[in-house]
DNA sequence: TCTGTAATTCGACATATATCGAAGTATAGA
DNA sequence: TCTATACTTCGATATATGTCGAATTACAGA
């Protein structure tokens, strides 16, 4: 048992333990939409959201958003960065087609 | 909002949740294995393994063991039947299929 | 029926986590 | 410099989780 999976078991674990909760889970997913409702999608742009907007339909309170975003960037799931007042999120492409990978390694064969 | 990722989180949640677990994910990732070291492997045949082989490597108890095997299954991740003595364990493909589309909804737009 | 192996259930316990509110920091703008 | 907004940090707390060992159940074989 020596594929690149096994061997980092942990930090795919982190990665999972972010998204268990709900509330991370919904963040995260936020950021994979690439286009707000009634847009055209553009392939090249990646989605970057606030932390504020992030929590808006989330009902838990400012500290605990913050909490979460900084779970799921520590899980290396998200990027943050100030801007202004406000702090930017995203997700960066590589991380969902790894997490994409991961799942299809086991069916290839 | 409304596609059919954000209709499942609670049910993606649970799977994340249970793979957050090293030791669970280590199991998770034994069953996606399809062939042991040395053996041809064949499309067809879904890997089938027994509970206490499972836990050979890990380092964990047995009730430990049969604990995280019930949490796998309760997340809908593995699949569980009792054979005499002992009791296999297996992934239906269908399982990563899933997962891995959940990862790759956000990149194909 | 007895024995041994495989697995589960149960109760206990230490640790981790989600959440909150209060207080603090960072920035923009008047 | 004052104020408002966005976000973070901190401490507290209730709840969830991972783990164990002991006891129990399921089954196979003598």
């Amino acid at each position: 048992m020596s594929n690149y999976r096994n061997n980092n078991t942990q930090q795919y674990a982190g990665m999972f333990k972010a998204l268990s909760n709900p509330n991370r889970l919904q963040i995260f997913l936020q950021l994979t939409q690439c286009c707000t409702p009634g847009t055209v999608c553009n392939n090249k742009d990646i989605e970057v959201r606030y932390v504020g907007d992030l929590g808006a339909d989330l009902n838990v309170a400012a500290s605990t958003l913050s909490h979460h975003i900084k779970e799921l960037n520590r899980a290396g799931l998200i990027q943050i960065r100030r801007s202004g007042q406000n702090v930017e999120c995203w997700i960066e492409p590589e991380v969902l087609q790894k997490l994409s990978a991961f799942f299809q390694a086991g069916q290839e064969q």
